[in-house]
DNA sequence: TAGACAGGAA
DNA sequence: TGAAATCCTGTCTA
């Protein structure tokens, strides 16, 4: 703890951090700028304390100059997974903090923390036991109708469940705010080898990169609590499905892969075939076009969630026991519907695998991720990929775009809800989007918008192609390849390119709408630029903004994710880019 | 029997 | 907070 550092810890659990100080002259005053403004410079412990936070903390707020994040149960036991102690947590407070830590956020971490294991489940034969490591507990939760209707209690007042209650009573458990320890173990499945190839088909040389063997690692292994289920976070293009493949050759086992869509199915199909040992004959797909169950089988959340109507039986979960799969994976946990997670905790004895860019959901159900798939096994931050040459490095830039005297009054006059469309279909955007174009001439750009009337506008004044859900497949492909051809520079896309994992890289994007506040919406999109450049040239991100709009709030918020991982936003004024080059660089 | 398309769901 | 995209299935056409 010393004076000048950036961290104050308050007692409501929240941290505020510091990423910027006054410069001072040799007297010790506030340094005044030409036009009489203080001056600032980023703290020299902001980066410092920034990724010291990040593993138990989550970013909550970040203008320009100070950074709240909270502590919550869930950010307390994730890090308490990765094997970080009470002692390890408040040693990392005190040493950015300027203040003390308040006595009660140390008690709070402390009975968090050691509420973790503080219940265990265990098996007894052929079914399984809730124990205590402290007679009161285990009192204490029996108190709750919710958890005692789940249990059965014996003579000597020993719990007892049985293997379909495994999941629910974990999340009926973690709801009360006790987080279990379950060490029931695993069915092993049909085994099935998976080897790993040396070369791939294409005959390059493969290999599991050091942090996609040890995120298969601490996934399988485990660390304080036992292996074998939780969930790998990894950015965009950094190789989630080269990390699933290690763990399937880890376990050896029949396994069962989820996704979000066909394209994907297809992609994770391509990986295995490319990079295991697996003959074409091993691997089926289960989708709507053909339904084939082999040792490796791959399908999408939407398959499994199909129903005739909405009070009929879900069809296609018999999927989940066709198989003695050894191993499930979650391929975008963040996104895991809800009718999954009821049919996930019924599979607690499986191996289960989640994947994803960030943990974050914006429905707020970590917790059920938490208990159901499993706790965070490994996290390798964005800023240590691209230090590492992974992942390229990107520079954000927030453009804020005034509004028009005249549209003024409609959105003023606009209520809440139409506020935020007016504002995000901004026109004077457009002549932004121009200027920037102009200033990246030769780059790669993808311009990536919200509103389907708003980007047939901008097609119209920029003459470039536009690709939206209703573009046929086919056409989608053309224009792909052109682009990687680069026979086209510029391509306009809709939401289309959060979900299309064949569109191809570019090295801008200029985003000119996006939904509310999407975090993983946000990072998603930065992923698109985010591929190594053969050069080693760096990519830019441009957000525009309307400024001093409800587009503005709601764009702060989907920076969030991306500020934690420690992108920095440089905010430029529109009126910036037309008389000088000093405000954007290309 | 493939391909196109509409409809419903989350 | 709302719009857009996706997927699966069933039906129709050639």
């Amino acid at each position: 703890m010393r004076p000048d550092n950036p961290l104050i810890v308050q007692s409501d659990r929240t941290l505020v951090l510091h990423t910027v100080r006054a410069v001072l002259d040799e007297r010790g005053q506030a340094r005044k700028d030409a036009e009489g403004r203080p001056m600032t410079e980023e703290h020299p412990l902001y980066a410092a304390a920034r990724d010291a936070l990040a593993p138990f903390a989550e970013l909550e707020k970040s203008p320009d100059y100070l950074h709240t994040y909270r502590i919550t149960p869930i950010s307390v036991w994730n890090a308490a997974a990765l094997g970080m102690g009470t002692d390890e947590i408040v040693a990392r407070m005190e040493e950015f903090s300027c203040v003390p830590v308040p006595q009660n956020v140390i008690q709070d971490v402390r009975s968090w923390i050691d509420r973790y294991g503080l219940l265990r489940i265990e098996r007894v034969g052929d079914r399984f036991e809730l124990l205590s490591s402290v007679e009161d507990a285990l009192e204490e939760v029996l108190s709750h109708e919710s958890i005692r209707r789940l249990l059965e209690i014996d003579a000597d007042g020993r719990a007892f469940l049985s293997e379909t209650e495994r999941g629910s009573i974990k999340q009926a458990l973690i709801k009360i705010g006790f987080p279990v320890d379950d060490r029931g173990g695993y069915i092993e499945g049909d085994p099935h080898p998976i080897p790993l190839r040396e070369k791939t088909l294409a005959g390059e040389p493969f290999a599991l990169r050091p942090y996609q063997a040890q995120a298969a690692e601490a996934f399988y292994r485990g660390g304080s609590v036992l292996g074998g289920n939780g969930v790998v976070v990894l950015p965009c293009g950094a190789g989630k499905t080269v990390v699933g493949l290690g763990v399937m050759n880890l376990v050896g086992a029949k396994t069962l892969i989820l996704t979000t869509n066909t394209v994907a199915v297809r992609q994770w199909r391509d990986e295995v075939l490319d990079k295991t040992g697996l003959r074409e004959d091993e691997v089926g797909e289960y989708t709507g076009e053909e339904k084939v169950v082999r040792p490796v089988t791959i399908t999408t959340y939407q398959m499994l969630t199909w129903r005739r109507s909405k009070t009929d039986d879900f069809v296609h979960f018999q999927l989940f026991s066709e198989q003695n799969w050894g191993l499930v994976i979650y391929d975008e946990v963040h996104l895991l519907p809800a009718p999954i997670f009821r049919v996930t905790a019924a599979l607690q004895a499986r191996r289960r695998l989640g994947l994803t860019a960030t943990l974050v959901r914006e429905d707020g159900k970590e917790d059920e991720v938490f208990c159901l798939i499993g706790p965070k096994r490994c996290d390798v931050p964005w800023k240590v990929l691209e230090g590492q040459g992974f992942i390229a490095a990107a520079r954000c830039k927030e453009i804020r775009v005034p509004l028009d005297p005249s549209l003024r009054a409609t959105y003023l006059g606009a209520d809440a809800r139409r506020k935020f469309r007016v504002a995000s279909e901004n026109p004077a955007k457009i002549a932004v989007v121009r200027s920037l174009i102009e200033r990246h001439k030769g780059d790669r750009i993808l311009i990536i918008g919200q509103y389907i009337d708003q980007l047939k506008e901008l097609r119209r004044h920029l003459d470039v192609p536009l690709i939206t859900g209703k573009t046929p497949n086919a056409d989608r492909q053309r224009l792909y390849d052109a682009f990687r051809r680069g026979e086209e520079n510029v391509l306009i896309v809709s939401k289309v390119g959060n979900f299309a994992i064949d569109l191809p890289d570019a090295n801008v994007a200029i985003q000119i709408s996006g939904t509310f506040g999407s975090r993983q919406e946000e990072a998603q999109r930065l992923g698109r630029i985010l591929r190594p450049k053969s050069d080693g040239s760096s990519a830019t991100f441009y957000a525009l903004v309307t400024l001093g709009s409800r587009d503005q709030e709601f764009a702060q918020k989907r920076q969030l994710f991306l500020t934690e991982q420690g992108y920095g936003y440089e905010i430029v004024e529109a009126s910036a880019l037309d008389d000088t080059q000093s405000g954007v660089q290309a």
